[in-house]
DNA sequence: TTTAATTTTTAGTCTATCCTAATTATTTAT
DNA sequence: ATAAATAATTAGGATAGACTAAAAATTAAA
């Protein structure tokens, strides 16, 4: 059906255009899929032919709706490999990406149905993003960064925008994964750090991490 | 490390090679690959140059020490996923190949030993295929095949020369798996088809279905 | 608003893998 | 032992996807 790198793009574009408004540049594709430019535009022009995208020159892209099928069927693999390896295979969560990145181009419609069930039909894969379901619908949340709390406020970890190694083997070692428990102690105006209690500990946590933490807000502790 | 082209010609030659004394020719190879032989010229040169083959102008391949070695890395991902998808994943055996055949290049060494450990280290494949261990080792069985067999003997199929899905189909409908027992009730010499007994039923197989499975003999009933 | 800076596209290469057609080597048959 | 048949290799071309360098369009600055 489609290349390897096809869906990469497609992934790539699904990704980045819930964070522009407006269509996807090429420059910002290049840099996100560590390409040249020029690729890219080859790249695009092909996926215009084949409807996947709409694409005006000088003016970036969005998918079609046929392009962001694919590319939620892409996440949804991706997803549900991440699980699999992460609850069977003893994976560390910092260790996923990569081989989950070679596993979600497997073609084989039941393959992907069969792991689902297999696995009981999870809703989140394990750094707290939702799981597409088979017809590509994504339960869309609003996002709560823990930067955005109040001192005093009580929250629950729900993901990372930042799923990177680096950041993650970060976090493992603050000892802070999903469903951690968040009391704001303070907040540093100056640089925008945080302390924040975590298991009766107290922690300070840069703006930059707060930044890359979602959370849930507790009314009550 | 390597490219799945590459590791498709290892493998290939590796299967053929037990088949061939001396070495594999480029038509057999183009043959069995679905290629022309200009392509299979040009492939064994450059694995000759990467030192996985030797290979002697118009006097065919074989595998290299390193070269078995790597094939029988990707026969042992191979036989793992297929155990995988029939026994976790609900896969008929005649459906396993094509997405075996996909799985197999999937660069993890961390996700095969998990795979193996969460399988709990299986010895077979679901067409009775020996796996090779994390080391290479593959227990070399001498095979017998049903043809061989005489009037009156009895015997416990143990695998299959043919793992395509016509003939797995087509066993599955006479009701024949591994671990089926046959009694050899004629031989007909004429054609070489034989009559047997499975579970009180009498059944006739054609020479072309008997000398692609494979049985172990045994003593009594 | 005209120029300068930036971004994007086009044009032309490169590599991997496949192909066809032509050539050369080996094997078989007379 | 030589000619005919078969098999293997070389030569040259196609395509996908990347790249560099040059050209064109857009955006920002003076």
């Amino acid at each position: 059906m489609f290349t390897t790198s096809e869906e990469n793009y497609l992934k790539a574009i699904f990704h980045l255009q819930t964070e522009m408004e407006g269509g996807v540049s090429t420059s910002r594709l290049s840099e996100f899929m560590e390409t040249k430019a020029a690729s890219v535009t080859e790249m695009l022009k092909k996926l215009a032919d084949k409807l996947l995208v709409h694409y005006r020159k000088y003016y970036g892209v969005n998918l079609t709706e046929t392009g962001e099928k694919h590319a939620l069927l892409i996440v949804r693999k991706h997803r549900l490999w991440e699980y699999f390896l992460v609850e069977r295979l003893n994976f560390n969560w910092d260790e996923v990406h990569d081989v989950a990145e070679q596993l979600e181009h497997i073609k084989s419609p039941k393959l992907v149905e069969e792991l689902d069930r297999f696995l009981g039909h999870p809703t989140h894969d394990p750094h707290g993003d939702p799981i597409p379901d088979a017809k590509g619908n994504l339960p869309q949340t609003a996002r709560v960064k823990l930067s955005q709390l109040r001192e005093g406020d009580f929250a629950v970890c729900k993901g990372f925008a930042d799923t990177s190694s680096p950041f993650l083997q970060y976090l493992a070692k603050q000892r802070i994964g999903l469903n951690t428990r968040f009391e704001i102690l303070a907040l540093e105006s100056f640089d925008g750090s945080m302390t924040v209690r975590i298991d009766r500990e107290e922690k300070l946590l840069s703006k930059m991490v707060t930044e890359n933490i979602y959370v849930e807000i507790l009314n009550e502790p």
